[in-house]
DNA sequence: CATTTTTTATTTGTCTGACATTTAAAAGTC
DNA sequence: GACTTTTAAATGTCAGACAAATAAAAAATG
């Protein structure tokens, strides 16, 4: 592991590079321990207090873990559907928060990616995931709820139906895409009308994933996506309407 | 902004969390100044080492940037699409290599989004995305090209396929998804025939495309996926009878 | 006066050296 | 042998310093 000397960029940012690059290529396998601070810094040419902001831009995405004490260092780090799943999260919520994109964008890309799953969950299923749908629609159907007490059931409504489908990978791609959404649904208040239907929405799929139908649970989740849109809509009208008067 | 000081945790792992909630909460705002590190050493009464610690952290995730001299300083960063993709691909990488996420598992996941994508790029591909698949779909029909270069190749078609979806969020989803598979890609020796197959498939789907034609593009993808895993399959028997010989 | 150059203050990048704290192995004790 | 103490190694933190970059302000220049 070598960094150029001629580089402009930080030192440290070198560094973090190099090792980071050791890792994805498999240079450095989980668990190995890296050398120690002081080694790292006679190896680089650098001071420690550089090499240590190397390993904490590491740490920071959770490519490696630090632990203190004699044998302790840092160590190149498994990194677990857990830490990707938070790290999807956030850089999806920035993402749309920061870049300001519109709703029916987000809308489309979340319920393109769930119809997806909808069909392996259909046929894969557990028990315990429909229980868990269910539990998450009898809570919806709860008159005092919060908008965003029920914004967060919608999201582990839908997160039981992706998991579902028994794929862990689906499942991380759609931690992303469905709870950065939250934010956004935020901004939608929700009738009692309008959470009747979606729950009405949600019991077909529920039922339809139950029935191990994908068409009909497809359908159901098409119905949703449109009616969510119209929900939007109709929210952005009378907010206009409102602003005008 | 303010640290628990009973917390057991790194100084700086606590103060790169709290600016990070600061800006996912929308109290920092994009391109806003942070105070310089000796303000931000007094705020937190640590020391300045400890303060640039937290920043790298950021940095790393692209939430901050850094400019030299005076009036630089740290700064709230726009999490750029191309950002994302980046972390996105890393992660996605790491994930499948160091779970041993097995081939079956990925492959699914990725064509399950892919086909997700199909009936949107139908619906809004430019002639740029249709030329971009032709354009690769020629390359993989040049005879002397290498296992990776055809991969890399394969790469590039599919997400011309998923950018014709004109959605950056999609695209942005997949990025990871079809990248990360690359490496369990190259595990694959395509032979003459089955680049050939291959080819055929990718030729039906950007007629497809062409033609507005979602169903035939789904059916496409549906048959490509089946190849692919058939191929996995043949690759693995190959080698079980060889290491068994 | 306008333009260019120089100065200057501010801020990050890096280094040196030191001490505190944690931790597990090694040594000592009963 | 089981428990306690010591010790060495490593990270965590601090203080102070200097280098380098940068843009505003000041000075010099035509």
């Amino acid at each position: 592991m070598k960094i150029d000397p001629k580089s402009s960029a930080d030192l440290s940012a070198q560094i973090a590079q190099a090792i980071k690059d050791a890792i994805v290529e498999g240079r450095l396998i989980v668990d190995e321990r890296l050398p120690s601070e002081a080694e790292l810094a006679d190896q680089f040419q650098v001071s420690r207090p550089t090499v240590r902001e190397a390993l904490k831009r590491l740490a920071a995405q959770s490519l490696i873990r630090t632990q203190r004490g004699a044998f302790g260092g840092a160590f190149v780090n498994r990194l677990s559907f857990e830490d990707a799943y938070s790290q999807q999260i956030t850089t999806s919520t920035l993402l749309l928060s920061m870049n300001a994109v519109s709703f029916d964008t987000a809308c489309e890309a979340r319920f393109a990616l769930e119809r997806a799953c909808a069909p392996l969950s259909a046929e894969r299923r557990t028990p315990d995931h429909l229980a868990t749908m269910r539990a998450e629609i009898v809570r919806q159907n709860q008159p005092g709820l919060t908008d965003e007490a029920f914004c967060a059931s919608d999201v582990a409504f839908h997160r039981a139906l992706v998991d579902g489908a028994g794929n862990p990978v689906l499942s991380y791609q759609l931690a992303g895409a469905v709870e950065a959404m939250q934010p956004l649904m935020n901004m939608i208040t929700f009738t009692a009308r309008s959470r009747e239907a979606i729950v009405a929405l949600h019991t077909r799929i529920a039922d339809a994933i139950e029935a191990r139908d994908a068409t009909a649970a497809d359908a159901a989740l098409a119905e949703l996506t449109a009616y969510t849109l119209t929900l939007k809509d109709d929210v952005m009208a009378a907010r206009a309407a409102r602003d005008k008067s």
